[in-house]
RNA sequence: GCCUGGGUGAUGGAAUAGGUAGACAUAAGGGACUUAAAAUCCCUUGGCGCUAAGUCGCCGUGCGGGUUCGAUUCCCGCCCCAGGCACCA
């Protein structure tokens, strides 16, 4: 073997070779069991960043793991490839979204494989294509069928002058940010998901998904927000209407003072008509149309209101209740009213306090008495109920009983409940999505197109137009058509769907990514789903999680799929971070603009002293990146990798620290220079593998080491997935071969040294995979590492002659001793009892207690 | 405000079931090799104190209490940092 190690020329032979002999490659094998391990894809945004580079690095650790493992590993890989940035590029380059994706498709595509992951790349998949699409469309019909879309009016941020709808991201301030203009909610025909009627299914599911971490759990059950309470209806004053509302809190009814309707509630235009609070009311409408959401849920936003000019009567109490529209209610949840309790409620208290309406106490603390007019804050808590007619005296927490039955047995409400989660708007007003398959018709209204029309292709010669504005409503060849129903002439849907959509069922397609008749093959879906780990970024906790979840749901509905939950298994790896770098005046600096000069850190334009800021996470506007294609030229994919998986566990941040790299850089030369160095007395030696008993001194030891490190390194990965301290077990077995590579050559030792190295080689190969090929190679190996087995331990390899006892005093550390392991409890107890030390601590005091842990310690309570 | 993590040497981190705190690595210092440097190999390194030498003493896992023979680990209260949600009635 070469004296060197030299990655550039080992990763791309290792690379070719793997693709030659198709060693990822997998098909469906009954027999056997498989394992599909799944990373979360990425947009293809034109480079592979640092968050890719681990997220992926540590997904193909288990797959090779596993492989080795002998499972029948699925492992793909492909792109999220829809979506706004394509648009936005497409607009600062002139190019196409269409050109602009594929280009970063295969320059990212080129990257991943320099990385040298085992992935099968027949199944790669690119969800802008129509053979991806076209069975989403079709799914979209079968929902549509079933009653699972709908259409209805809903609101989105709307930039008047660039004629497009914004995302939330894209709203600063309250203005469009690509030319400034304020930005107002417009309603638009718009369809929906119905994800809410899974809401308690999500919900219940959530106690069964024992393999997900703590945190995404309680984030999907905080989502979806369920929360119990009473639909109460307030009818108006001198109309023929109800207002209903919903209230977690019915025992407060009595305390309720007035009612606040959300701006956009349908009753605030009819009830304030022909008052004189009309136009006052019409003005504050329009201005809540002009602030956007975002806005107007921050935290201090004060709270404000109009009068609509009626009343409505409190179904308890009679008593008569003013009707205000005001900025804190929301239409979108529960009924879009609320009736107000200031007594109990703290925005309902500021409000009260600020347009002077009556606080009357309903609920007081235990041992106090409450008073409206004097009430320096609202009192959310439990406690004795008072003005509350027969409820009196009463614990509140039996009055939200007593009084739900009151309403529902006088019809004036009934117990219920409420989520948080909202059905699902899919409807993006963009050109770079999936088309949804409707056509509109003067006569039949929405008609979803003919299956055997699919797909209905996105125009790819259709160029964006100014503003980022969709063509698609203005293409004639697209829009016009024919209604599928009556023939005749017929407009398309103009909008394409959330790319959330193509992400929630990407994993199944993975199975089966090139068939044909349907939009999978059943047999390949039974056979890998669900997927048995998937690897992400926590930022995808909530919604991609959520849908995909959903999503797999429709499909159990429609028997496509056997289960409802598509990840058994989640890992949420931690972010990528470094420290920030910035100038005075030139703001960050790219790492590769600043002068280090010691501890120094000068800008690299002018000179200056640059600030070193806080340690965050990786970002193109903080300049706090690293390419990781510098990494590759420089020191390989297998250091790339390493440094990814021992820095840090995967859960956890990793900060970057190039000296960390240098580090891993360093331990493979390491282990190259230990195997080139023995590799002439090894070759033909055969790894030992009798009984340790047959050795002796280090040589046995050596051995005894080397199979206490492979449980150590097959529990950490196995049960743990922390390769930090996998990887420093066998750092440690590699310390350990140095100190027998010596002029000594006692016994044994070229076997048991090729025994350890052997070994090595094959628990480094899911880590540093075209390394470990190359000394696999040199140890005269002749197929694959892939193709070997995982190492076993032997449990009487592991036994110790010698145990190392520790003697407390006190529970203080004291002494410690050798002792032959099968000494018993009363002579341990003796010998620590004489020990010298020990004697020392004791003195003349009386021993109250020994406790003797087996073959661990002893401590002697005085 | 609510919910989740987390706080351990100079640094990243380890301690898997309550049992030797600091594995492994980085940085630093020393030595060997070298004309020299780099690279490499070996050694030292939590703090304080004492000593001729240490299997020496004391302190030490954010802070304050508790349980226990024994607590980084379990319980109670608090502080700080990160992430998520946030007028959800």
């Amino acid at each position: 073997m070469d004296e060197r190690y030299d990655p550039k020329t080992i990763e791309p032979r290792w690379q070719a070779a793997w693709e030659e002999k198709n060693l990822f490659k997998v098909k469906e094998e009954p027999g056997r069991e498989k394992y599909y391990l799944l990373e979360m894809f990425p947009y293809p945004s034109g480079k592979i960043h640092m968050g890719h580079v681990r997220n992926y690095t540590i997904g193909d650790v288990v797959a090779r793991y596993k492989r080795l493992r002998g499972f029948n590993v699925l492992h793909p890989m492909g792109w999220d490839a829809f979506g706004m940035p394509a648009e936005n590029a497409a607009i600062a380059n002139d190019s196409h979204p269409a050109r602009w994706t594929y280009e970063n498709i295969d320059n990212m595509r080129t990257q991943l494989r320099r990385m040298g992951f085992s992935y099968d790349w027949d199944r790669e998949i690119a969800t802008c294509r129509p053979e991806y699409y076209r069975w989403e469309q079709w799914l979209f019909l079968r929902m549509y069928e079933k009653g699972m879309v709908y259409r209805r009016e809903s609101f989105v941020n709307w930039c008047g002058s660039c004629q497009t709808v914004l995302a939330n991201e894209q709203v600063e301030a309250g203005s469009c940010w690509r030319c400034g203009r304020q930005v107002r909610q417009k309603k638009l025909q718009q369809w929906f998901f119905r994800i809410t009627d899974y809401a308690d299914d999500l919900l219940r599911y959530c106690e069964k998904l024992p393999g997900w971490p703590e945190k995404v759990i309680t984030m999907q059950k905080n989502w979806i927000g369920k929360s119990f309470g009473a639909e109460i209806r307030f009818p108006v004053q001198g109309k023929d209407e109800v207002i209903p509302v919903f209230t977690t809190r019915q025992d407060t009814v009595f305390g309720a003072t007035f009612m606040v309707l959300a701006p956009e509630h349908p009753l605030v235009a009819s009830l304030s008509a022909g008052t004189d609070q009309e136009a006052a009311v019409a003005d504050f409408v329009e201005k809540m149309a002009l602030t956007d959401r975002s806005s107007r849920a921050l935290e201090n936003y004060e709270k404000e209101g109009v009068f609509v000019g009626a009343f409505c009567q409190n179904p308890m109490t009679g008593r008569s209740m003013p009707i205000y529209t005001a900025n804190f209610a929301l239409m979108e949840y529960g009924t879009g009213a609320v009736m107000s309790v200031p007594a109990h409620d703290q925005r309902d208290f500021d409000f009260a306090r600020k347009y002077d309406l009556p606080v009357v106490a309903v609920v007081q603390p235990p041992g106090k008495a409450l008073d409206g007019d004097t009430l320096q804050e609202a009192y959310a808590g439990e406690g004795l109920m008072v003005n509350s007619g027969r409820f009196d005296g009463m614990a509140s927490t039996d009055a939200k009983e007593a009084i739900a039955e009151e309403l529902e047995k006088n019809g004036l409400g009934k117990k219920t409940v409420s989520f948080r989660l909202r059905d699902w708007g899919i409807s993006r007003q963009r050109y770079w999505g999936a088309p949804i398959p409707i056509v509109y018709c003067e006569d039949c209204g929405a008609v979803p197109v003919a299956e055997k029309d699919l797909p209905v292709r996105l125009p790819e010669e259709a160029d964006l137009l100014e503003g980022g504005r969709s063509p698609l409503p203005f293409l004639e060849s697209f829009v016009r058509t024919e209604c599928p129903k009556c023939g005749k002439a017929a407009r398309r849907e103009t909008d394409t769907m959330d790319t959330f959509v193509e992400s929630s069922w990407y994993f199944e397609r993975y199975c089966s990514p090139r068939y044909e008749e349907g939009i999978f093959e059943k047999e390949a879906v039974d056979y890998w789903m669900p997927v048995d780990q998937y690897i992400g970024g926590v930022e995808h906790a909530i919604l991609h999680l959520l849908y995909s979840r959903y999503y797999t749901r429709v499909l159990k509905d429609f028997g496509l799929v056997r289960f409802k939950e598509p990840f058994t298994r989640l890992l949420t790896q931690g972010m990528v971070c470094k420290e920030t770098v910035s100038c005075p005046e030139h703001g960050f600096l790219f790492p590769e603009e600043v002068d280090m000069q010691g501890e120094g850190r000068f800008c690299g334009k002018c000179g200056r002293p640059a600030q070193v800021g806080r340690v965050e996470k990786m970002s193109k506007s903080k300049k706090n990146v690293i390419d990781p294609n510098v990494l590759l030229d420089k020191y390989g994919a297998d250091t790339t990798r390493l440094f990814c998986l021992f820095a840090a566990p995967p859960e956890r941040d990793l900060e970057w620290s190039e000296q960390g790299v240098e580090g891993g850089y360093r331990f493979l030369n390491r282990v190259w220079r230990l195997a080139a160095g023995i590799m002439d007395e090894i070759r033909e030696a055969a790894p030992y593998s009798a009984s340790a008993d047959a050795l002796s001194g280090d040589v046995k030891a050596l051995y005894k080491k080397t199979h206490e490190t492979i449980r150590k390194v097959t529990g950490d990965i196995e049960d743990r997935f922390h390769f930090n301290t996998a990887i420093s077990a066998v750092m440690e077995l590699v310390n350990a071969m140095y100190s027998l590579w010596t002029d000594e050559r006692p016994q044994h030792w070229a076997q048991v040294m090729r025994f350890a190295l052997e070994t090595a080689v094959v628990m480094l190969s899911p880590i540093v995979p075209h390394f470990a090929e190359e000394l696999w190679a040199a140890l005269g190996r002749e197929k694959s590492v892939l193709l070997a087995d995982w190492p076993v331990w032997k449990e009487d390899a592991l036994t110790k002659e010698q145990l190392l006892i520790v003697v407390q005093v006190n529970g203080k550390l004291r002494s410690k001793f050798t002792v032959d392991a099968g000494i018993d409890e009363p002579a341990l107890k003796k010998m620590a009892l004489e020990d010298e030390r020990v004697g020392k601590f004791i003195g003349d005091k009386t021993i109250k207690k020994v406790i003797v842990v087996k073959g661990k310690l002893v401590n002697i309570v005085v």
